[in-house]
Parts: structure tokens; sequence; C-alpha cells
DNA sequence: CGTCAGATTGAGCAGCTTCAACGTATGTGG
DNA sequence: CCACATACGTTGAAGCTGCTCAATCTGACG
């Protein structure tokens, strides 16, 4: 069967085995899908949705504006995560998300959810598991940017983007298709475009990547996680006996 | 009945209403209380716990080292608060977390947890939506991170603590108890020291706190939340209609 | 009284920002 | 097919924010 959620179930899967019971409540949860072009918000900060968004395709961001119009960018998302899973409960968005790139997404209501949550323990579990592991991340990006220079930091997001994309399939080689402006990741960072530049100048210089165009390429792994003081726990990308 | 998990229970039907039933089986989940003195580690980074930890009494503080020795701060909690609910899923501690404070502890098995999540859906819901809230939490301080200056991050940080505070009761007047030194602060906003005294002058010359020895009174909140671009909407505190 | 943790101050410096210009690829209407 | 627009990347120069280092101050406490 193909599955619209494959790469949902391939990602919880990860965390512990599915029944096919799990499964299909998982598919059937999807009422309908729908398209966002890039640069489109998918879901604004203040709204109430009554459906969570799975993205099946594309790349998407979590982001927030400050008073002066500055912008931050506090999650970015490929395919196969729940962009807002935490608004079944959270109720209204704190926070908006933009489509990175056109973004394929399948809508699942929040009463569908809420009948998952009441029948499917375990399935409620890994659902809530991927919900902590946003967490996980969100305080990986505190410490790197708390504490880490802007070089490093940099590195550090590269390496996670890399692992994630790995997690899917999406890595040909070595080398990801990142279609990210340097001044989305300038708001992923807290830095500024010109200072992005230089950034990834100097990653280049010490031939660790290759970026051009949305082709990145990492020439030097171990130096890479080196400099950007990475190790991958926080991800919980492997199997690592949980029974949830 | 005085119930051991009087706080969080407090903080939880914010939220939603609690049943008896919901009362007794939080309450019953206690194993044991535990005691930890201040700046001992109440769990470390890598630790891979059997119980969660639900904080009676004190002040804590999740925390990361990176090479350098230098150390982030990603969360503070206080009273009420589950500091690491997620090991229950996440199973490996992705951070440490300090006492800043002597901290009276209960402790919560996994076990328990999973029963809890198997026998009580909406009790279940009403957890996930605390580590959601903890979620929100961390974005708000990585937009505040990546885009504030620092002074408008201290007082941001100031606002939040001080209705979190409120919230469990803990204000008096317009003053806290905020038993923190600088140098924690500045692991928290990733700022140096020296700078964290040089901010929060600032905000003491502009007339918006008091700050002597642990006593942190506002002086002046619209002003201060103005200037920390604060709303409390990430929160959650208020019980807008939420049916978990 | 001495000690120690924490707060405060000053001076010089580094990392990153801002502003402003220019380069380069891609697309689009006439 | 060219002229122009647009989006994104790159570069240089000047300045500010926050850092580092190092010294001094303050209050609590044995």
């Amino acid at each position: 069967m193909a599955l619209m959620t494959n790469s949902l179930i391939l990602k919880l899967e990860k965390y512990d085995r599915l029944s096919d019971d799990e499964k299909r409540a998982l598919d059937n949860a999807i009422a309908r899908v729908r398209i966002v072009d890039a640069d489109e918000d998918i879901i604004r900060e203040g709204d109430r949705p009554t459906d969570s968004s799975l993205l099946l395709e594309g790349f998407a961001a979590r982001y927030k504006i400050v008073s002066n119009g500055r912008r931050q960018i506090s999650a970015i998302h490929v395919a196969g995560d729940f962009i807002d899973l935490h608004s079944f409960l959270l109720k209204t968005m704190d926070h908006g998300v933009l489509a990175l790139t056109n973004c394929r997404i399948a809508l699942v209501p929040h009463a569908t959810l809420e009948r998952i949550t009441d029948e499917y323990p375990h399935l409620t579990r890994l659902l809530w598991l991927n919900t902590l592991i946003d967490g996980a991340v969100h305080r990986e990006w505190l410490t790197a940017m708390g504490r880490l220079s802007a070089t490093a930091h940099m590195a550090h997001l590269i390496c996670e983007l890399y692992l994630r994309l790995k997690a899917i399939g999406h890595v040909e080689g070595d080398t990801i298709q990142l279609p990210i402006t340097q001044a989305e990741l300038g708001d992923t960072l807290g830095l500024s475009t010109v200072h992005v530049n230089r950034v990834l100048q100097e990653l280049r210089k010490e031939g660790l990547i290759r970026f051009q165009g949305d082709a990145l390429t990492i020439l030097d792994w171990e130096r890479l996680k080196k400099v950007g003081e990475f190790t991958s726990t926080y991800l919980s990308l492997q199997n690592e006996d949980r029974q949830p």
C-alpha cells in the first residue's frame, strides 16, 4: 500500500515499531492535501488551526517577527516533519510557518488527533516524542546561538540539516539540496546577511563545504562536526532501545 | 487532602479541569521525594533516568556545556515545573539540570507515566501540553536571543519570570525572589557576566526594576514589557478555551 | 578579622552590524 | 532578442555592541 504518511511513518519507526493498525490510523488521519507556494505563509502567528500540518514535500520554517521587522527562524522543516503538531494542544500558534519552497502538506484534523490519543496510547507517545525532539532541537539551537561563534553555529546547522536530510534519504553522495537563501540562514542563526556570506566563505576556504546554488556538499565531515561542536544525539535518529 | 502535586495540579488546571480521579492518579504517581542542594546537579547530560522530576520547591536550570567550558542555560524552572518530563520518552538527557537553590523534588517513575498514558488520555494530553509549553518558551528565547538587544532580552526574561512566579503565587506586591547570580543570568542570555551587570544597571537607571540581593521589584511593568517586546501568550497562562 | 562569592568598574579589543555599492544569474515584456 | 527588472550573492569601510582582562568593592559568614 502506498501510504500518504510514508515519510512520517519512516521517521516514527526510527523510534519504535508501529503496528499495521497504527499505520492505518495515521494514514486515515489525513483529511486532505494542500499545496503552498514558496514564500507563502503556511500558518500565521495567532492562528487557531483546526488541523495540524504534516509536510510531505518541500522545506518550511517556523518564524517570529519582532518589532523592528526583524525575523527569527526557530525551526527548519523537511519532508516527514509534523510542522505544527503542537497546535493540536497549544491551540493558538505562537509563531508563523513559512514555505521556503513549494510545499505539499497533509492536513490532520485535531479531532482525529484527539481520537488517536484516546484510542492509541502507544502511537500517542510516538507523536508526543516527535514534539519532544523539536524541543531538543530548540535547546541545541539556543546553545549554539548563545555560546558558539557565528562560524561554529553555521557549521552546526549544516551538520544538523545534513543528517536530517540523510535520515529521509535526501542525500546524494555527500550533497544535499538546500534551497535556503543567505538572508534566511541569517534569520535562522541570528546574523546579518552580510555576515552569513562571510562565514560561508570561511567554511569554503577551510575546505569544509562547497555551496553553489542550492547544492551543498560536505567536503570534510569530521572537521565540520568539530568546528560546529556537533554531536547528533539530540536528534534521536538512532533507534536506541526506546519503547514508547 | 494535601496533595504532593499541588503546584503542578494548580498549573495543569490553568489549562483544563482535572477530574478527582486524574488528580489522584497524579498524586499516586510520586514514588519518593528527593532533596538536592544548591549548585548540585539534579540530572546530568547523558543520564538515562528511570523517573521524571517534578520540582516542588526551589529554582532549577537546564543547561549544556560547550567545548571551551562555556555554559548555556536553556530553561529556568520554578515550583510546579516538570523539569524533565521529556526524559520519559526521550530516554537520554540531552542536557543537565542544575539546582539553582536547594530543591525539593518529587520523582515520578517512567513506568507510572506509561501507565498514565495507557489509562488517562485526557491527563496525558495535559502532560503533553506541559512539554509543548516548554517548547514555546524555547522558541521565544531563541527569538529574544537572535533578534533582541541584550537589554531587551534581559527585560524579556524578567517579564517572563515575573509572570510565571505570579502564576504560582510567588509574588509579593511587585516583588519576586530571584535567587540567580549575574553569571547565571549571563549563561541564560548568552552574555558575559560583565555585560549582564551593565544591562541591569541600565534597567535600574531607567526606573524599570529594583534588584537587590534576590529581591527583584518591577517598578514600571508597562515600560518593562515594552522594552522587552514582551507578550505573554506563549506562556499559555490564561485558560483560553482549550479542551485537551 | 580574614575569606570568599558575587557585584561593579574601567580600558582596550573583537565580532558582528550597517550602509552602500557592485556583481551575477534568471526571468519577462516589448 | 534585447532592455530591464528582480532576487540573490559579494565586497569594503566604518562603527557599535558586547567581550576580555584585570582590578576593586561589598556583604555574609566562620
